[in-house]
DNA sequence: TTGACAGTATACCGATCGGTTTAGTACGTC
DNA sequence: GACGTACTAAACCGATCGGTATACTGTCAA
């Protein structure tokens, strides 16, 4: 990744959430990066495939914040480790994510089922999914699948509730819901 | 609302949720209703109008559907109604609903506050907590206001997630946690 | 009978879209 | 000194974008 490369995907990944994909031109890209089209165009080959490295980029470093926040202390109740996933979601919206998760966003503007962008966002769910259930294993529930399914679907529900601000407090609400749901299980 | 119009506003409704707003024409969305665009602007205005005017009129046949669903059958139990709902979103998720709800969907796309379709899609979040409070205050629960918002929180969450294809059996997972958590109020 | 209204047909506007091309410069390595 | 690489500068491509203008037809009610 050369320098001008990564000027542009900070500056594709700063434009493309805020405004939306289709809102953001390669000719805005370009030059708020101060770079020429024919440089972007050598780096990632098309817009298509800008997209998907800006997914990709914002993937690692929410997968990097969770795992952070989760692990940050040494020895905690698996089961309060869970909960923790709520803290970090709760942090990530107020630093990074004001206008809700760009891979749903992304989502709902790439139809395209063949988009390389959709293997990202699909990715992404998966990881969440998979780290959760592996946390649920850790805490010795009965049915580590199912609690973690149900902990996805708070989560993003927290997300696109807050996000869209009915709910202030969507987090922490789901927060509540999701200890009842552990101390349960 | 003239036959053309309604015509324009059927095709926009289907061209915009299946291909993302930005990524139609008014060109194509005119010629797809019969219709020149002279008559779409004369009707509509402009492109951020009719989007307003798609979101209004889904948003329109979400509320007349939940309230069939849920108000189907005459005497049943106000605690069962607030299941009901989670029955209207597997439905409506399985007839016109693949891509996900629309008003998260458009959310994605228009970022402005200001733009005219911001209001519906608050307004659609708004009617559904509201129409799950008083649900909930009939139920006879000790806090409608919070049991209202974990709903939403559910129902929005297990939309995301069966949408994404992460989670399949997402809605009747929340359905589930519903249950539990109405029970304990 | 007149006029308002809903509509078609078509050409046009400037701006922007994603993407390509040609030419040339600076730098570091065999 | 030659070569590959990373880059700038700028013109260019056809297509499409949202929106407007002009001219004309049909219907219906006062």
């Amino acid at each position: 990744m050369t320098p001008a490369a990564e000027r542009v995907l900070e500056v594709a990944g700063k434009l493309f959430y805020d405004n939306g994909i289709h809102a953001v031109g390669v000719e805005a890209i370009a030059s708020e990066a101060g770079v020429t089209k024919k440089t972007l165009y050598d780096r990632f080959g098309s817009k298509d495939a800008l997209i998907a490295h800006y997914l990709r980029r914002r993937d690692e470093r929410w997968r990097e914040h969770v795992i952070r926040v989760v692990e940050q202390r040494g020895r905690i109740a698996p089961a309060r480790r869970l909960l923790l996933v709520f803290d970090a979601l709760e942090q990530w919206i107020a630093e990074e994510n004001p206008r809700g998760c760009a891979f749903v966003n992304a989502h709902a503007e790439l139809p395209d089922a063949a988009h390389p962008g959709r293997d990202v966002i699909r990715e992404q769910k998966q990881w969440l999914l998979e780290y959760l259930r592996t946390l649920a294993r850790e805490a010795g529930v009965r049915n580590p699948r199912k609690l973690a399914t149900s902990l996805l679907v708070l989560i993003e529900g927290a997300n696109v509730t807050s996000t869209l601000g009915v709910v202030p407090g969507a987090v922490g609400n789901a927060k509540e819901v999701a200890k009842q749901l552990i101390e349960s299980s």
